[in-house]
DNA sequence: TGGTAAGCCTACTGGCGAGTAGGTAAGGCG
DNA sequence: CGCCTTACCTACTCGCCAGTAGGCTTACCA
């Protein structure tokens, strides 16, 4: 505890009004990430914050406001942080292990926007329902199209659109459903978490339990390589 | 709806307690459902079950306690499901395409406990959160052993009990995940989206872009069929 | 046929929390 | 130094909803 803000004495210090407004939504995914929409006051998010109420809605408006302002950042930032990790020159099994590895870091870094992002967001029967599902929506499209272009590496028949869809649309939750899972067994690199992913969706438990695993092109560099990974 | 309960008149008809509870479970499931635990009122459930509110609380006990109860006994219908529809006898592909089956089909007939399960239990900070989290934790374990016990059967050094457990929690995230993409695509049949799970997490994506599918041993007398329409 | 208990109701309380009214200090600027 | 704007506060209102008090009615049984 600091002694020199003794014990938020009635009246905080006078701040400009972007950097308010920053404190606040950092409150707020805190307080909505542990609590859930619900059951998160307006008077703790204010507590958080450092300010009181009234503060809240002249900044951030309604209670649904701030929610969805959170949602919308959180999930900006995660989605630049998993684009900053992939080159779209890649082949499409490495592209897939950078997006992986970049959302696990990511999830790893940033627990209380994973939180609010996946648990909260998602069950709330609101308009943040919407704004959530339409992040989520983007990624699945985005996972698909790299499946549809990954069976152009091939000869085989193309697979369809909804195929793919649904197929992105496991990946997804598998990925959602192993950081869940990490936060509660944080004990492995994120690295290793990926890794397993990585090797469940590419190689299947048929091939695991046989012996074979996929693993990265070993030249990191990436040399117009096909990429096929093991095989 | 039907005619010969006119627009409930004041006072309901007079029901043993065993099928009121029954009636209550269903509206309050229904309502959960649709709404979420917080959103959720009540006022709304008993109306849903055609009775009053006292009732409720005399029958079934506080808000939280019906939620409970309901969890349990959708938690415990689903797990009954899957669990008759696998055979503990056949090789461990089979019985994880038997349980895959009996999951989207239990899905596709029972939606609304469905969603009570996946979306609203999930997200509350409750006991709930812990009955159902527990229900999800023994499914995965179960599908955990499957795993070790899939790779006994080959020569291969046994998968770790971290890295089974993580490859459970990621294939049941994905059937989670798939399971409400189809709820917004239902135009597939049960079969068919069980069994492209099924590819994804047995064959992988390397395989699948390469031609390779997973398919049921036909040898197998009893119609089997892998695109079962399901009704 | 009258007693009684089980099933059911209307109509309230009490608290919590979103949102607001209206006032106080602090910095800038003439 | 006084004026105004902007940041900030305390202290309310008001609606919603979980939970309850207390009374009515129907079925069954002696």
């Amino acid at each position: 505890m600091h002694a020199e803000q003794p014990v938020r004495p009635g009246r905080a210090k006078r701040l400009p009004r972007a950097v308010r407004e920053r404190q606040i939504m950092d409150a707020a995914v805190d307080v909505f990430s542990r609590l859930g929409f619900h059951a998160a006051s307006m008077d703790e998010i204010s507590e958080v914050a450092g300010i009181s109420k009234p503060m809240l809605y002249a900044y951030l408006g309604s209670k649904e406001e701030l929610f969805a302002t959170c949602i919308r950042r959180e999930a900006t930032r995660m989605m630049e942080a998993i684009a900053d990790g992939v080159e779209a020159e890649e082949p499409p099994d490495v592209q897939l292990w950078s997006g992986l590895r970049a959302f696990f870091g990511f999830v790893g870094e940033n627990r209380a926007s994973w939180q609010v992002l996946h648990r909260q967001a998602s069950s709330q029967g609101g308009p943040f329902a919407a704004e959530l599902a339409d992040m989520r929506g983007r990624a699945i499209s985005l996972v698909a199209a790299l499946l549809v272009h990954s069976s152009d590496f091939t000869n085989v028949p193309r697979a369809g659109a909804k195929e793919a869809e649904s197929l992105a649309a496991a990946l997804v939750g598998a990925g959602e459903s192993l950081a869940d899972w990490w936060l509660d067994n944080p004990e492995e690199p994120a690295g290793v978490v990926a890794a397993r992913l990585m090797n469940l969706v590419w190689m299947g438990f048929g091939d695991l339990v046989a012996g074979d695993v996929w693993h990265p092109p070993s030249r990191r560099a990436d040399r117009g390589r096909e990429g096929d990974g093991t095989a």
